[in-house]
DNA sequence: GTCTATATCCAGATAGAC
DNA sequence: GTCTATCTGGATATAGAC
């Protein structure tokens, strides 16, 4: 196990260490999504979490600061999904069926993961705050969600938050009423009709 | 301070104490409401209630059996609002006017304490469960809610699954984006028309 | 890098004195 | 009817041994 090269094998080593720790941090929030599938956002305890990695709760300290810092880390993780979704939509012009199959990707991803949907848009989780850092990255995949939406050519503010009360309603009833589901799912195509010929907007 | 009635008596004294300990376990469910509002439903703790009620947490016990118990009263209570509304829902024939009010009034109800929607209509307590006698009342206020929205005259489900998820969206986003204003909820007019527009339903 | 041990704090709930 | 005292159990987090 002893060295047989001169200048870069500390260096080499140190990397090889940082990528294991990364692996493991990893594998910590991976293990903190899971649990909290099952037991609830609120009811990740670091006991259990460590237990679940093969640790000590007190160990986890060795690759996240704080339980805020796990948190954060997650949001973080679920906003850098939703940003990449958020790019994947099409330059404009926009057309009524892009418009659906977009809508529909989007309360897709909302719907597909309850405890994500709950951590990155509702504020349920006592004390946590995100960093500045993250709550950034938020910001700014919601204002290119918000442009994406403007393509749609609707001035009218309320008409646009009408939209969104929509998608969100969608969301919502699917996830109170049929996790797991399609029941309010399957309706968008109809809804983003209902609201683009109540406008006249995108004509077919 | 003795008795001068001979028959009745105790059992008068026994009245007035029944009444003094239903007046003081309002009052711990007024100031639980309170309490929630200010830390959150989750945030409840028996030591700060029963200090805003002037005892200290073990003293509760004799007005609450417990902490669930707690929660149950308080959900009770708000359902005996909730029916209270939807009981005052006119008798058909619906009109358009009268569909936008009630569904305005519904919507107010639901913005006007966060809190209360949270505990009524989300999931999102650790560990409580209404008791058989509550869930009961729930499932009748919102059997009646359903009743009344069957009287607009649609026959798609789909179609009224679409306006639950209306009326849902445009509460949740004035609850998450605008706390106290009336930015969504001035949109439900608005959105009922386009609603029953689309389906050709209450002609104007 | 993970452990044991521990600090600190808070929760809900019960027993029994006054 | 409210108190003091206490039980039980859980949480996050730190210190220091190995």
């Amino acid at each position: 196990m002893s060295g047989n090269q001169t200048i870069d094998e500390p260096t080499a080593a140190a990397g090889r260490r940082e990528r294991r720790r990364a692996e493991t941090r990893a594998e910590i929030i991976d293990a903190a999504w899971q649990l909290a599938r099952e037991e609830g956002l609120a009811g990740i305890s670091m006991r259990e979490l460590g237990a679940r990695v093969g640790m000590r709760a007190q160990s986890l300290y060795g690759y996240v600061a704080s339980k805020n810092d796990l948190y954060d880390a997650m949001f973080r993780q679920g906003y850098e999904v939703a940003g990449a979704l958020v790019a994947s939509w099409p330059a404009p012009p926009l057309t009524r069926a892009v418009l659906k199959d977009r809508l529909g990707a989007w309360i897709a991803f909302c719907v597909e993961d309850p405890v994500r949907y709950q951590l990155l848009f509702q504020r349920t989780i006592p004390d946590f705050e995100p960093s500045p850092a993250s709550y950034a990255l938020a910001v700014d995949v919601l204002a290119g969600l918000g442009e994406v939406l403007g393509a749609i050519g609707i001035d009218d503010p309320a008409a646009m938050d009408l939209l969104t009360a929509i998608v969100t309603g969608l969301t919502s009833q699917q996830l109170a009423n049929d996790p797991g589901g399609d029941r309010w799912v399957r309706l968008a195509g109809e809804a983003v009709d209902m609201f683009l010929d109540h406008y006249g907007a995108l004509p077919t």
